[in-house]
DNA sequence: TTGATTTTGACAATCATTCTCATTTGGGCC
DNA sequence: GGCCCAAATGAGAATGATTGTCAAAATCAA
């Protein structure tokens, strides 16, 4: 996938290193943020650029929020898991479901879809925050 | 869920009307330009007003475009369903998961959550878009 | 090193969406 | 009918993510 010609540079590895750090998605600005955090001084306009080339080369994964923000996340994470997230006070449980990976990449299979990957939040409110 | 205590108003059955007409997806700006095309004065901020309630109270579907647009269709089959998205060109499939929907509410009952909702994407390159 | 080409960065521009708030409207009530 | 009040509307300003511009800097290949 990767058969453009893209130049290494300091901004890139920089990038891909928050990238590599990482196991949630994170939005171009967040990055951006997160550079700046650290002392790097990377352009705003040169994140969105190279998060959007990674994500042409399928080396990052982006998918939309509720809120219609691009957000990114590296491949290939480790501990793949969902989150069921009370939508009051936030508390967030990491729950697991083979069935819906298998399902999620049949789905892909059947339409010919190739390197598919999915994601999925479950919202609810906690037994802590019925009122 | 929070009750409807929805006026019916003139911009509501206008927008209705639109939708009602159409088996398509949709945007606010392209609802409110078709308003303005046949005559009907709404506002640009009533359409979006109305888009969203009426999403909230599951009249009409909302999904995102590629580039982050929120579009609108009436809610014809009224049946919950997911996407499975080309992360290369944004070409959209509806799919359905019974048991996904099972699962999650499943999930939700488990860990003592209410009002227990998911979101669920599927993204891969479709096949028209391998090199 | 040198020259061609790509990448970067600062900032302006775009554009969907949201906010503000004064005004209008619908619904119930007498 | 007329009254009251809360919800709905509209015009335009504000927000905020994303993209465009273009000169300067960095990388590649010879």
């Amino acid at each position: 996938m990767t058969q453009n010609t893209r130049r290494p540079t300091r901004q890139r590895a920089a990038v891909e290193a928050v990238l590599a750090d990482l196991d949630d998605f994170l939005s171009a600005q967040d990055l951006h943020a997160r550079l700046r955090a650290q002392g790097q001084s990377v352009g705003l306009a040169t994140v969105y650029r190279t998060l959007q080339a990674m994500a042409t080369d399928g080396d990052v994964d982006m998918m939309r929020t509720a809120d219609g923000e691009a957000v990114y996340r590296r491949c290939s994470s480790g501990t793949h898991h969902h989150h069921l997230v009370c939508r009051s006070c936030g508390r967030t449980v990491e729950v697991e479901g083979p069935a819906v990976e298998r399902w999620a990449d049949k789905i892909g299979a059947e339409n010919d879809f190739s390197d598919v990957v999915h994601t999925l939040e479950i919202v609810g409110t906690c037994s802590g925050c019925e009122s």
